[in-house]
Formats: C-alpha cells, structure tokens, sequence
DNA sequence: CGCGGCATTGACTCATTTCAAAGGTGGTGG
DNA sequence: CCACCACCTTTGAAATGAGTCAATGCCGCG
C-alpha cells in the first residue's frame, strides 16, 4: 500500500538512525517507551478519547486537528520526526492526530507513569511545543497570504533542516490551508504570486526551492 | 497613580486571597519565590532579554507580545492571575510580556534552580500554557470576525470564572483587535453586531453581559 | 479647558472567499 | 495495459467581508 504522497519524500528514516538525532524525552525509554506505526489516515490518539498516552513522532508526518462546529476543520500542530504531542489538562484528548503519510511512526509513553516519576523529561517536550504553537501563532498573525504562506515555507525549512536539497511540502494544499486558515485556492494562488515574484520556484507540486528568503521574511508582495 | 482601567475591575485580589485559589506550581515557594508588582505600561520580560526567571501572574493583566517587522504588534498570549509563562527553549526569551494594568504583579523563579531541581512543579503549568494557546488559536481560526469576537468574549468569561457579574474586559479594544489578529473597527463593529442581534449587551465600553451563548459558540451573525 | 487615549461610525478599496470548472497525477481494477 | 476514478492542484469570475482612511464623540486627567 505504497503511498505517493512519500515517494517524494525523505522521512523514512529507521527508527536507529532517529535515535541518534532524535532525543529520548520522557525518563527511561526501554521500560515505558511502546512502539506504533500507522498508515496515511490513520489516527493515533482521538478528541475525547481517555488520554492515556504522551506521544512523540519518530518517523512520517502528522496533524493534530478540531473539527468545528460549522464542519470546518483546524489544524492545531503539524507534527515532524521529534515531535511530542498529548499534552492535556484534563482526562481526554482536545483534538484528533492523523497521520499523513504511510510508515509514520510514533512512540508513546503511559500518562499515568509519567505522572508517577514526576514528568521529569516532559519539561524540554513542552516547551517545544509551546514554542511550535507561539510560532505558528505567527505565522497565521500576519496580513496578507502571501506573507502567510511565504512565513509557513520560511518555518517548514527551518523544522525540516535534515533535507539539504529542495523543500518538500509535507502535506497537501488543503492540509497548508487549514493549517492557516486560509481558502485552498488562496493557498496555490499565493504560492503562483511567490514564484511569480521569484522568491520561490515550484520544481513541483510538492517540492518547493526558497530563493529569496527576505522577501518571503518581510512578505513584501 | 489610580488607573482608570482598574476602577471597574476586580483584580485586587491579595496575595493571600490568591494563595488558596492559585497554586503554587514551581516546588518549595518560600524558597525559589520572589514577588514583584508593576504599574500600568510596566514590563516584566523583555523580547532578547536573558531568560533568567519563570514567572506566574498572582495579580492584574498582562500580554505577552512580538512586534512585527512592520510596525505591528501582535498579542501571543492573554495573562490572567494564575497563568505561568517565561518557558523558553533558548537563553532569551523570544517576546515581551507587558502589564495591562496598575497593581499587576507576579511571583518569579529563577530558572536555573527550576531546572536544576528538574523542573517538577512546571509540568501542569505547561499544559495549561499549552491548552491557553491551543484555545486561542482556535479562536483566531474563526471565519468572520464577529466568530472571533464572540469566541474571545466565551473564553474570556471561562478564565475569569471568579467574576460572577458584568464580563469586565481586561484590555483595550486595540488590545483586542491584535490579539484576535483584526483591525480595531472590526472589533468594535462586530461588538456591535453582536449587541444588536441581542447575543451580548455592552452595560459599558468595558462591561459586557453574555446573553446568548449559543450564538457565541456557533457565530451565527 | 485642552490634551491624549480610547471608542465608534462612515465611505471606499481591495484582498479573500465562494462558486465553478478544468487539468494533472497516481492507483485500482477490468 | 489501459481506462477509469479519486484526489490534488490550478485558474477564472463574481460577491462580500475586512482593512484603510477619515472624522467624531467620549472620558479622565493634567
């Protein structure tokens, strides 16, 4: 069940390679850490459910989402290898993580042990998430949609460091506009007024080459 | 140096009123705690300045701000007593946090100790720094802005659950306006829609009377 | 009394949404 | 192997909501 949306795409790291680049962040892992992988569509942890797990993405590509009233869908946090998601004050989740893409992986770690050993490892895991949710704040404060997307492209080469080559778009044009709250053809159209300005250039429809990172910085258009 | 803004406002809570309602979060506080109050206009971290302290908000209001490359000021987060912030991956902290109103005041801990101690007491008060920003950005994923309004006026009364009259609105339209990431006309129109379809009453340019929840929660307008 | 900050209202412009349709791509099944 | 299908992407045209500019009112305070 080979999935095109990760032919493109280079984040079939093995979970040895990860382990180097990739911290250990809550206590002993051998004794609490439980291993899982998923499909594209899969759902790793669901709004309501008992949140019995802290987990952090190893491999693929996730999105923690709402859905609205209104049938809308928000992206909360995208989610790369490194990533630690789960966090909840109360019993249950608040939101839905679905994998993007197959061979995304994921270990999770028991909440209620977690708790036991007084979160000690959780400290640097929050605050990476408070930071992820502060930027991406950003991002979606700024006016235009170009300076929106031209901000996202700007965040996603930064989390995306390990790829030297072009920019791999991890998720879709609807997943980019749910994610900034923005309309799907604003996304692609804003993404033509970027390459058209030649601050970008779209070597395909989910690979992306940043030429003019001030440009998309400022969000001049 | 009376401020209008806190005439009508009940955040004079004292220090030992507040210690039974809000926790202390970071381990032994007689040990690592340090009070301090501010006026008006006072700021109490600094964007770039050393990330020395930790700090939870006992008493007043505060916002947590960046400042755009263009000029704008764009509101992170909306501190009400009880709220920790100052967590920060790196060695500075990466926005300013700024009192909203005289007799605002905090408890501050040094943030080496906390990481040395390892950081138990943070755990809960990350998550809520989480769930905080988490909420708000569903509040900005609003479609109009009457959403986002409506949406901002449901959370402001479930934060400040302690007053049981009037919704008293801790900061400024202008405050409001960049926060909810919409121009200052657009706040005050879209109070006034909101009044005129009967969902809200403004007693007073800061007082407000939740009439119809629902309405709020959907956003019909 | 006048000043400064805050709040409201109006008119105009324009970016974004919405609605609609077409092109592209890969996967599946005949 | 090919054709169809589902999904993703792009583009166009029209409608509208929000931004901008401008002016006025309000209130406390020096």
């Amino acid at each position: 069940m080979a999935d095109r949306l990760t032919t493109d795409f280079q984040f079939h790291l093995a979970p040895r390679e990860l382990a180097s680049t990739i911290p250990e962040p809550l206590g002993q892992p051998e004794r609490l850490a439980e291993a899982r992988t998923y499909y594209r569509g899969g759902v790793i942890c669901r709004q309501g459910d008992a949140a019995r797990y802290i987990f952090q993405l190893v491999a693929g590509v996730a999105i923690r989402h709402v859905i609205r009233a209104d049938g809308r869908r928000q992206i909360i946090d995208l989610l790369l290898p490194g990533d630690c998601f789960g966090f909840t004050i109360g019993k249950v989740y608040r939101s839905t993580t679905e994998c993007i893409c197959d061979t995304t992986a994921v270990t999770r770690y028991r909440r209620e042990r977690i708790d036991a050993t007084g979160a000690h490892g959780c400290h640097q895991a929050e605050i990476e998430a408070l930071a992820r949710l502060e930027d991406h704040i950003q991002v979606i404060g700024r006016t235009t949609s170009c300076e929106k997307v031209g901000a996202f492209l700007l965040e996603l080469e930064r989390r995306m460091s390990n790829q030297p080559q072009d920019l791999a778009l991890p998720i879709s044009r609807y997943d980019i506009a749910d994610h900034l709250m923005i309309s799907v053809e604003t996304v692609s159209r804003a993404l033509g007024n970027l390459k058209q300005q030649g601050s970008i250039r779209l070597t395909g429809p989910r690979a992306v080459k940043i030429l003019d990172h001030d440009a998309l910085e400022v969000g001049r258009s």
